[in-house]
DNA sequence: TGACTATAAATGAACGTTCATTTATTTATG
DNA sequence: CATAAATAAATGAACGTTCATTTATAGTCA
């Protein structure tokens, strides 16, 4: 009996990936993929239930792929500091590795497709969070705030700037604003700031101070 | 002669917004839309071009309203937490009581469509922005950062909350996220700590440690 | 090894439907 | 009565999906 091609359907994911990307999802039409890689109509049926189904796919390949990039090197014991800025590398990298990726999850997540979101998909992913954050409070490294606060805080600024990277202009039309490792700390550091108890930052900037001292 | 008729236009205009709210742009057919409005899809076509400058003119309008809204009451020339909060305020205020409208915006945001955005359409917007932040910089209220930097630590985080709150639900499945006064504040409070420098920042907690004392 | 067979992959053509838009005509009104 | 709004009906193209058929190959047995 003759076995499926493996290489034929990641061919009918990456175009698809790609058309929507280019031209939306009202771009994606079953009989044009096909035409783009080479295959019958009939063929993509074979390896995706319907239209929707395929998107889908893509949908779950993607996000799994992006949340395993994000937690590389990550451990939910971690101090703050360290922990948001291992996530805030590895995110930043993906979204600047992978910008169709990146921007076809920022499409899904504004679609009504987004209502076909499962609950217990990112579930792995959101529970080392509580266990980073339940413990980086309990240590007196962070502000005691509800877990949106400090979500909308510490992440949604890097996010922001990934979307200006890869809309290419920032606020102003030239020039070309690229995110580079000094925007990223630099915004970090606010964040971290922000987060961080006072109690905790004085200690941190005392320490700043004597350093200072010593090289200056 | 006849007419136009300033209703029909409108109906056109609320029924188009609200499929492509609720079923997407891919949902919204030129005679599925005439059959919900109530007239013939040759009617559309003598207030707008095609479905293409449907959609734009959407755009433009709910832009329009959205910016205008969002600048009431502020000033570029008010004190750096003063007019943040203002404008904190003002769009939460937006967003919450024109949820189809914001979702919207959201949506051709992230669509191809993003393209067609004409340079200089959001300019007086911007303009003022920058004008503020120039100012808050030189009253050594707000941190010396490029304005990418600041629209990121300073925007991102409210629009992430308002997101929580439209999409019904935080981090957790239960309960319902609802977007408050004092989440909103708390919030912002940490958004200003962040962009605030840090001379400033001693002072104003020596004032907050005064009052306490006159309290207590 | 080499022919045979069972089986699923793969196909091109076609299905009925829906799409955005146009045309020819009627209707309402300054 | 002139003019533009409004319409019903129709256009060809494109849509997602299916069907009848062909093609390739893993397994079997000589």
């Amino acid at each position: 009996m003759r076995t499926r091609d493996p290489k034929k359907e990641q061919a009918i994911r990456d175009t698809a990936l790609d058309t929507i990307v280019r031209h939306g999802f009202r771009g994606l039409s079953m009989q044009k993929l096909a035409k783009d890689v080479g295959v019958s109509p009939a063929t993509i049926y074979i390896y995706f239930e319907d239209r929707e189904d395929l998107i889908l796919s893509l949908w779950r390949e993607e996000s799994r792929r992006m949340a395993e990039a994000t937690l590389v090197g990550f451990d939910p014991s971690m101090s703050f500091a360290e922990g948001l800025r291992v996530q805030w590398k590895n995110r930043a990298r993906w979204c600047i590795d992978h910008p169709r990726e990146a921007h076809f999850l920022e499409q899904i997540r504004h679609s009504p497709l987004h209502a076909h979101d499962e609950p217990g998909k990112g579930r792995d992913f959101i529970e080392a969070m509580r266990v980073f954050v339940r413990g980086a409070i309990e240590r007196g490294e962070l502000v005691r705030v509800p877990v949106e606060v400090y979500w909308s805080v510490a992440f949604a600024p890097l996010y922001q700037l990934v979307k200006f990277h890869m809309h290419g202009r920032g606020l102003t039309p030239t020039p070309r604003f690229v995110l580079d490792e000094k925007l990223m700390n630099q915004t970090l550091e606010l964040v971290v700031k922000a987060l961080t108890p006072a109690a905790a930052l004085t200690k941190t900037a005392a320490k700043h101070h004597a350093h200072k001292k010593v090289y200056s």
